[in-house]
DNA sequence: TTGTTTACTTACTAATAAGTAAGTACATTT
DNA sequence: AAATGTACTTACTTATTAGTAAGTAAACAA
């Protein structure tokens, strides 16, 4: 079954975005799964291989999430952005960025790219939704797009961050600033 | 000698700000003192003393810091903040909150005690900071000053975990833009 | 001078980590 | 019916981890 590897996957993915990709181990995947920590290697030989699997997974669905966003106008798919972090916050997630960033000079070399590869490509997305949106009116700021997707996204990972520190209602102010900052 | 005890706290918050708390061992900081592990544990008899220890000087750190800026002007004060984050992000460091709030699940319950501590602190120095700052007519920003305070902490924060993955120009272009938006 | 404290080292233990080699049960193909 | 592939398990190895108990050499105190 392709269901395992799946799985394997969809837990690995909530881990690291849990306890961080350092502190899990193949123990916490193959536990719940009730499979020996042997089958989880026989998917993913290495834990760069299933670190880069949830990587490539979690490229793909940030993908198909703003394709299927592509019709609507450019506020209402910002905010089903800010609302994919909110359901994070609320699951006391963060994001993947978030996660890894820090941990970034320990990863392998394979997650290091797709996570570059990651975050150029929400970067240069929320750049052309803002250049787009402001051209048609809908959002106001100064300065340059790219430096204003930079900000949000930093904003954004950043507040999952601080919940989980200082309480979940950072998000709430944060999020609520950031949009009352360009509408 | 205290010496030796310096140096190891040192060395753990370094260890910290480049690898994470949870990816780095007592030999990590053994070996550079050429001393044994044994010999760190009996200054930090386990890992969540010294995590401890480093979190109690960051905030003493942070206060004596906040307490030589008294007398200067607010934007001067809040410069010196962002610049204390320049020069992290030149020794290729994150902060504390940045490194150790996404392993916030599996720190030790005095070491989330310290984090929530030390974030309190931030936050409140530098709410009050833009609420003078405000009536004074040096700042000029929409909003609570608190929420604004919390959106600082969270770009300085972020543009040092996002400066690894997309590059230094990331943290000179966030700071750049949160002065710009209340100057 | 004797005893005590300080700052370690030596030499371990127990637990957990990632990873592997060989075997097995079942399904599918030839 | 025989051979092969899939999805695992069993049973390990090797490395690393945090942590400890007991010893030691030098400094200091009574």
């Amino acid at each position: 079954m392709q269901d395992t590897r799946e799985k394997i996957v969809g837990l690995a993915d909530h881990l690291i975005k849990t306890k961080g990709f350092n502190a899990f181990s193949y123990k916490d995947i193959s536990d719940p799964l009730a499979i020996k920590n042997a089958a989880v290697h026989y998917y993913f030989p290495s834990k760069a291989d299933l670190g880069q699997a949830v990587l490539d997974q979690e490229i793909s669905t940030l993908e198909s999430g703003i394709n299927s966003w592509q019709a609507l106008p450019e506020d209402q798919q910002l905010r089903h952005l800010i609302a994919s972090f909110e359901n994070k916050c609320n699951s006391h997630m963060v994001c993947i960025m978030g996660s890894l960033s820090p941990d970034y000079n320990t990863l392998p070399v394979n997650m290091q790219e797709r996570l570059q590869q990651f975050s150029a490509a929400v970067i240069a997305w929320l750049t052309g939704l803002l250049e787009n949106g402001r051209k048609k009116g809908i959002f106001s700021f100064r300065g340059d797009a790219g430096d204003r997707a930079l900000i949000i996204v930093s904003n954004l990972l950043a507040s999952l961050l601080l919940s989980r520190v200082i309480g979940e209602n950072a998000f709430e102010k944060i999020s609520k600033q950031l949009l009352d900052d360009i509408l």
